[in-house]
RNA sequence: GCCCUUGUAGUUCAAUGGAUAGAACGAAGCUCUUCUAAGGCUUUGAUGUAGGUUCGAUUCCUACCAAGGGCACCA
């Protein structure tokens, strides 16, 4: 429709004598401006020294003379010479038959078909606790992952976790100090709460008892060289028992992973390529080594090549590699293992920006051909109104409690549904995570967000099971509709054109918008303003009557609304439940 | 000191260089003998400061102020 009014006022402007390749049409954001809008008219009024109404006046007259289109009703001049254009109710119902034809399906497009992208994110380490930090990971990259296969994208989703390192050594310390922390008796999830208590503590005592922090130094050279049977037995246990909780989540989170990268893997990848590259001539404009000895520690000095990066160590003077030297290796393990990958997409926070730039620039130097095949998004922090959380000082909330509690204040709203028990679990985690993922994705990712607990355990206003409400209301407006037998007819129409069909046809362009930017609150915003337009219309009309001839209608409409609602959440990573 | 983010109602967030800067929470009122009241309908309030570019700036540029993050052997 958008090419349409564009090519219509491109004809206009070629009777006028105008030549101009750039056409704005966009959506006001007021319907009373119209449907679409150009603002043609005030762009091109001073290079062509007229007044911008006059020629505004000109442009229009043209198009009505052109326009044999029904799909445009009325052209309007208003403000300082925009050109609103107003659909035809025809458009609409047209417009509903075609959501209604292509269901589930509707708003995908093909703009990366044929793409290979692998995203990872979420990145939980075992042995540490899994806290709302990586639940906005993993709401992120799913979001992102389910918005780049809808634009017909092949995607492998990716987990890359720290399986060695200090942060081990300080929960197996933790472990070994607090026997019952290692019991084995209760489920798995029990026993990596329980380890993720351990770490807490040991990294506690890592930081104000230098005893304890020999204490762990000695575990971690331990770990690395596989020599204490204990430390060893520990250790499998405890990788174990924490990755099989992270399971647990994800399929609460709704996540299935393709690929899990393990850390330990990754060193001795990283250090060949180190070793490959380590003096060696890279090209004739530069001249320079890319890895070289300074201070007995082999660094990459990528303020050379860039004045904004700065110089990082990747193997430490001890001759240990470094989070560098990894990422180096799983960046060429990435490309290996899923051939002909087009893009890979890493989440992080924003604190790794800096970093994370630096290896980027490193591997471009390395392998020109990866360089711009790798997109770094970073989000924001979860903030306490105290500060920083961190898991080092525990000063965390851990992801399975956060779940829990919601649910919880589900539950407790839900008494007065009749639900069977297992019905109302289901639903009631349904809505906990929507909950959560709503808050988290609603604004834009770069940003930190500050925690409300109360927050976001509210189910008001804007909010995730807002969204699911809506769903539901709707989906039980279409089951009675079946029960008075009044089928969907998108050709019966009234004459009045409600706010929730000019939102609809809209869904594509959103998901467009969404999947460039990387940005999934492009979706959250946009379905907030459907669900309003269509709860404020269920709330002035009545949708299922019998006596009314354009009932067959508006249930058309509740059709498309609810293939909408269910398309975009699943874009959010969010169920649709049928009843709440 | 240098680099990167970010400054919008009391609060948490929106706004592809456009029209009267949108929501939500909070506060006040109304609304279930109609399909789910987790709803709907009213009322109330904001662009950090100073310049610049532009017909037009929350958006782009410069400076300043403020918050957060990063800057060599942690990840």
């Amino acid at each position: 429709m958008q090419d349409e009014i564009k090519n219509l006022i491109k004809d206009a402007l070629k009777n006028l004598d105008i030549e101009v390749n750039d056409i704005v049409v966009e959506h006001p954001e007021d319907f009373k401006n119209g449907d679409y809008s150009t603002n043609v008219a005030l762009a091109i009024a001073k290079s062509v020294e007229r007044n911008p109404k006059e020629l505004a006046e000109k442009i229009v007259a043209e198009i009505i003379r052109l326009n044999v289109d029904k799909n445009i009703e009325k052209v309007e001049i208003a403000g300082a010479g925009f050109i609103n254009f107003y659909l035809s109710r025809k458009f609409f119902s047209r417009s509903v038959e075609e959501i209604l034809n292509k269901a589930e399906n509707f708003g995908k497009n093909d703009a990366l078909k044929g793409k290979k992208i692998m995203v990872e994110y979420t990145d939980p380490n075992p042995f540490k606790p899994f806290h709302i930090g990586h639940l906005m990971s993993n709401a992120i990259g799913e979001s992102i992952s389910r918005l780049v296969e809808f634009s017909g994208a092949e995607t492998k989703r990716a987990n890359y976790q720290g399986d060695l390192g200090l942060h081990i050594a300080k929960a197996i310390y933790g472990l070994l100090k607090n026997k019952i922390l290692q019991s084995k008796e209760g489920t798995h999830n029990l026993q990596a709460s329980n380890i993720g208590r351990a770490y807490v503590h040991g990294a506690e005592a890592y930081e104000i008892d230098e005893k304890a922090k020999k204490e762990i130094d000695e575990i971690n050279k331990k770990i690395y060289a596989r020599s204490d049977e204990k430390i060893n037995e520990i250790y499998e246990w405890g990788f174990k028992v924490t990755m099989e909780a992270f399971e647990d989540l994800y399929k609460i989170l709704g996540t299935k992973f393709d690929l899990y990268f393990l850390e330990s893997e990754m060193t001795d990848i990283g250090r060949d390529i180190i070793n490959d590259n380590l003096g060696k001539e890279i090209g004739h404009e530069y001249g320079k080594k890319i890895f070289e000895e300074s201070d007995g520690a082999i660094v990459f000095k990528a303020d050379k090549y860039d004045p904004k990066l700065h110089t990082r160590v990747f193997i430490t003077s001890q001759g240990l590699p470094t989070y560098e030297t990894k990422e180096l290796g799983l960046t060429v393990e990435k490309f290996k293992t899923y051939p002909d990958m087009h893009l890979s997409i890493m989440i992080t926070a924003n604190e790794q920006m800096d970093y994370m730039r630096v290896v980027v620039k490193a591997i471009s130097l390395i392998y020109p051909e990866y360089g711009d095949r790798m997109k770094h998004i970073t989000h924001g922090m979860m903030r306490l109104a105290t500060g920083k959380m961190g898991s080092r000082k525990g000063n965390v909330i851990a992801g399975e409690t956060l779940l829990n509690d919601v649910r919880d204040s589900i539950l407790e709203k839900m008494t007065d549904r009749n639900f069977s028990s297992l019905e109302q679990e289901k639903i009631a985690s349904d809505v906990g995570v929507s909950a959560i993922k709503y808050s988290i994705l609603k604004q834009g990712i770069g940003g930190d967000i500050i925690y409300d607990f109360e927050k976001s355990i509210s189910f008001e206003g804007d909010s995730g099971p807002y969204l699911q409400y809506s769903y539901a209301r709707a989906n039980s407006v279409l089951e009675k509709a079946q029960k008075e037998n009044i089928l969907p007819d998108p050709h019966a129409f009234p004459s009045e054109t409600f706010e929730v069909e000019k939102l609809l046809y809209k869904f594509g362009e959103v998901v467009l918008r969404s999947t460039s930017e990387y940005e999934p609150h492009y979706i959250a915003n946009y379905l907030i303003e459907v669900a309003r337009a269509y709860n404020s219309f269920y709330g002035n009309t009545m949708i299922v009557d019998k006596e009314d001839k354009t009932s067959s209608y508006k249930i058309a409409l509740t059709y498309a609304f609810s293939f909408i609602m269910k398309n975009g959440l699943y874009l959010l990573g969010i169920e649709a439940p049928k009843k709440m």
